[in-house]
DNA sequence: TCCAAAATCCCCCATCTGGGCGATAGCCCG
DNA sequence: CGGGCTATCGCCCAGATGGGGGATTTTGGA
């Protein structure tokens, strides 16, 4: 991996910080440095087409903010590899950036030396954060609510995801229609909704399947 | 944080490995183990109803692995937090583990030290981890398949995981039940489905919302 | 041991849904 | 300029769905 060149992209509006993470890079063999910007808007346009890997992106920036920038471009370039700027480590606004596309993050007085290796990483496929946020992003992959449902009702449940009417569902479970109804009838009261739609939006929200 | 004793639970078949790591946790000032078990099984049973706080989990065992524990055990004791055990960095199962309900995982060679402080780091809300891991956890948060839908697909899509009949849509948006209709007719095709709850569930699993 | 919950099956019926088919108008891209 | 896509509105109808009842048996925990 460390043998191609990586092309780093740099969204920040500190003249200073930019120019100066924009020398590290460009001075270093093996790293470039050719998209500069000072804010998103512009960053959007611009990078929606280029070769750029990582993108370091600031997240407080005058108009549209970083984190809006990555959610527009991760869908159009999801290849490029995005690590927030912040000043100091704001748990919610990094959540928020992973939640948007971002790979990791980086603090702005990060020495050169763990700059460039944090990009290095998130080039090889990593994703370097603290174990806090870690452990925020790992969370939300977790129920949170105890499921209310018998077992019975969850499987059905997840046959409700796919798309099974009281037929086909009754038929994979060696069950009557009746039945099926029925236990839908009940899963419906504990989630409180009353249409498969709703039942099945609420299981993959709150996780119950 | 540091102030307070941590309860330490251990599941691991090798006697040794067993003993070592008990005697080392038991033998630290701030930590306790006394729940040490050599099988997922006993382990499940005893801890259900513990006050334990951190679990060291071994993933290979012999019956039932420590990540079916993990998954039977989290649901009925969520303020447990679970450490995976392994012998090397196997990102796949570490990755099973954590979607089974682990915040985190040790190489079963970790020092004392290393060991000592993951579990403080986890008792005190955090999840250590390897940046390729984090990153794999990072990557199933995003969506994979670019969106078929268009900007007025998606919003319909969004009021269908709530449950929303027609009308109620329609209403929402200021439209005729009738377009509200087309619309979602063209959402089945694009996502080849042919019902709402098969829709709401792949728009949430595929993360299209 | 006894009760509550779960699991199974059944009926009725108003309403909702999905599929088929059609129409007009705007918009963008080639 | 024409064709494709989107957005908007319309009608018909068979079949699915949700809500209202009720019933029996098994299971599991207190």
């Amino acid at each position: 991996m460390s043998s191609s060149l990586i092309h780093v992209g740099i969204v920040e509006d500190n003249d200073e910080i930019r120019q100066t993470l924009a020398l590290i890079i460009d001075g270093t063999p093996g790293y470039s440095c050719k998209m500069v910007f000072s804010n998103a808007e512009a960053a959007v346009e611009a990078l929606r087409n280029s070769y750029v890997n990582v993108v370091l992106m600031d997240i407080e920036l005058p108009g549209m903010t970083g984190i809006e920038a990555v959610k527009q471009l991760k869908p159009v370039a999801p290849d490029m590899d995005f690590l927030m700027l912040t000043i100091r480590q704001d748990d919610e606004a990094i959540f928020n950036s992973i939640c948007a596309g971002a790979t990791g993050y980086l603090v702005k007085d990060t020495p050169p030396t763990a700059l460039l290796q944090a990009i290095q990483e998130v080039a090889d496929g990593g994703a370097p954060m603290s174990t806090s946020i870690a452990r925020k992003v790992i969370r939300s992959f977790h129920a949170t609510t105890p499921s209310p449902l018998s077992s019975r009702e969850t499987e059905i449940l997840k046959l409700l995801c796919d798309g099974l009417n009281y037929r086909s569902i009754a038929q994979q479970l060696f069950l009557s229609a009746h039945t099926v109804k029925s236990h839908i009838k009940n899963i419906y009261k504990k989630l409180h909704v009353n249409s498969r739609a709703e039942a099945v939006g609420k299981a993959l929200k709150d996780k119950l399947i």
